[in-house]
DNA sequence: TCTATTTTTTAGTTATGTCTAAAAAATATT
DNA sequence: AATATTTTTTAGACATAACTAAAAAATAGA
């Protein structure tokens, strides 16, 4: 088993790697709030339990085994977000801190009770995909709401440009990251979009269209 | 706010302390399978922090507050047993290691949002009953099925005498703990009792009557 | 009551995971 | 290329919460 602060460095090294091949001390250090110097002690152990490729003054990145321990730890958490929102009636924005917690209960069978009881859910509150028992995890596929193919679904996922404006604007519609989207069409006068959400047809600004970013399903 | 550690303690003392006035550090060490060492120290540092009443040689008591504490810990733990047993389908032998670890996650929204999704219980799946939020806790007010007043509803709360044969009726009748039981009326020639559990009326035999331990509901 | 036994505490050690300060290595500047 | 700067590591300290072993207090037995 591994305590929580080991899961923390292999969850926070998951998260700095994406893209590049090793991440910095300094890196994680910043990213944890910790210090350089207690950063390099647990990258020292997190080596010798093998979780980590580690050497002096290179930076690390995480072995196999350390990332199917990652991805595991961040399916726990994404599932759990879910729960607080979809059954709880917690907003997105407030659930990180409980979820960072939860995520560190330790029962398979717990999590696995869990993921049913939420039917299997595939993409959190944020928008971000949650990884299968396997390990595997979705690409992030995001395109903007106006380039989607007439008929295509997807999940909203994010906001390119936040203007308090458009905020307030998908507020008052209670659209909300992670609410299904379906576009059926872009009207030529205006670049509008006539697209169903919440089981209602309603059209949607060229404005709005660029700046929902949409994750589409591939189903 | 207290460490995992010192909320295991507290919650401890209450479970020892029950009738008693005060518990000996043995008492504690043995129900935490640790040192009597580790415990004196603990009860000191509790102490200081005013969550305990501790005479050296002389043995301990919860203060006020820490009875509160031990009470919070208590309501969080039966409260996330009912969630785990009625949503995710736990058996209720099964739930209190994870209840343990689910106990400790420190947010008072997410408790009052569980609470109320729970339809705020009275009484968790073991039948014993849930801390309310300002600390005040039902009474155990147990008596025999065949004790009931005619007309009254209770929670099966216990077996006091559980053979197998009679574990194996209820097993096959799926009467479980924390299953609500009216009495309707004892039959004078045999002494069996015509309860509705489940909705159904049944009868059971006097035997049965005289061995499960029914929690009555003062509604 | 005096000794023997049990209980409890104290003193000192250990592991985990953090820190600060100083040393060492890597990188950047001139 | 030599020096200055930044990054990273090492060494040593500290808090928490456990432990063992020994001392002290309380309780029990004769």
């Amino acid at each position: 088993m591994n305590t929580k602060s080991e899961e923390d460095y292999l969850k926070c090294l998951y998260h700095l790697q994406q893209g590049k091949k090793s991440v910095s001390t300094n890196e994680i250090a910043n990213y944890l709030s910790m210090k350089p110097s207690s950063v390099s002690d647990m990258l020292k152990k997190l080596a010798e339990k093998k979780c980590v490729n580690y050497l002096k003054y290179k930076g690390s990145s995480l072995t196999k085994k350390g990332e199917l321990i990652a991805l595991s730890v961040i399916r726990k958490h994404r599932i759990w977000e879910t729960f607080l929102v979809n059954k709880l009636g917690f907003s997105w924005s407030k659930v990180h801190n409980i979820a960072e917690q939860l995520e560190h209960v330790n029962s398979e069978e717990l999590i696995d009770k869990l993921d049913h009881f939420l039917a299997y859910p595939q993409i959190d509150p944020h928008g971000d995909p949650i990884p299968q028992k396997n390990g595997t995890i979705a690409e992030l596929n995001q395109k903007l709401l106006g380039e989607l193919k007439h008929g295509e679904k997807g999940i909203i996922t994010g906001i390119k440009k936040g203007t308090p404006s458009l905020l307030n604007f998908l507020d008052q519609k209670s659209i909300k990251l992670g609410d299904q989207i379906q576009l059926l069409s872009i009207l030529e006068f205006d670049q509008s979009a006539e697209v169903i959400i919440h089981e209602k047809n309603i059209n949607l600004s060229e404005k709005i269209c660029s700046n929902l970013l949409i994750e589409t399903l591939n189903d």
